[in-house]
DNA sequence: CTAATATCAGCCTGACTGACATTG
DNA sequence: CCAATGTCAGTCTGGCTGATATTA
């Protein structure tokens, strides 16, 4: 693959790069996550139950921003593998409580470490001001793209 | 959506500052697009062919980095709305030679025009040396993530 | 009756894989 | 027989929509 001709002109074109730099994040992002036996809603799912602690799936998903729909099959993932676990809420029989494991805590600590490394990969090539100044540049963008 | 509570400790994931933001361009981009009746593959196609001239798919397949399997698709709905066409090579009859028509090249001009518009949108809240820097960065995190 | 909750099935773009038939 | 070409069907991630059933 490389630089086809008919891709040269896209290198001038941001929105091109972008969205090319964003393919290659996402797959390191997807194979380091792989390596571990997860994937990237197992990340936000269990990051925010370990921050906020037992919810709803509701809840859950107002929170880490994954869409209830997602977040069934998210769920079914996470507590097949220990990493969670599903009760019904006593005081509301439509709530489904969910709680992280301990399992589950190590394994969003295995998440943590991967996805250190990843960003590490992933801006190789830049020094260290250049990284920060790309984050800020990012943070702004996505920030005004986001209301 | 916004910024639930669950994602704010993702602001300072670069990997997922990216990815986010190339989701909205990439909103962006197809939305653009599709005002004309139009997605991502038909310009990246009306543009080789436009520059390099008539050629087989599997030509075109690799000067465009679109996969075969989509170009099929890619040329059907270009050939559709009468903006290239597909006839078999007398010379080799394994291969069709695509053509792009006048309607094509107007399509063409379309699509470029659209594309500087959307530049427009999606780096709006930066100024013109720092869309220089950031494409400048993203140019080179690209580079090296393609060998 | 309405609203919240959970589940399920399905769509979409872009990139990609694998199978297959035709032709060189 | 092998290689190139074109076609078709299907997969995947992440973000969605819509329908449905249960319970408050």
């Amino acid at each position: 693959m490389g630089t086809p001709d008919g891709e040269s002109r896209m290198w001038e074109v941001p929105s091109w790069l972008l969205t090319q730099t964003a393919m290659h994040a996402g797959r390191l992002v997807s194979d380091g996550f792989a390596a571990v036996d997860a994937r990237g809603y197992h990340f936000r799912v269990l990051a925010t139950l370990d921050e906020h602690g037992p919810a709803s799936q509701a809840t859950l998903g107002r929170r880490s921003g994954v869409h209830l729909s997602d977040l069934v099959a998210t769920i079914n993932e996470l507590a097949e593998r220990g990493y969670v676990e599903r009760e019904p809420d006593p005081e509301d029989r439509r709530r489904n409580v969910v709680t992280i494991t301990v399992a589950g805590q190590r394994q969003l600590r295995r998440l943590e470490k991967q996805l250190v490394q990843i960003q590490e990969e992933l801006l190789a090539p830049l020094s260290p001001e250049e990284r920060e100044e790309f984050a800020r540049l990012l943070a702004r963008l996505l920030r005004h793209h986001t209301r």
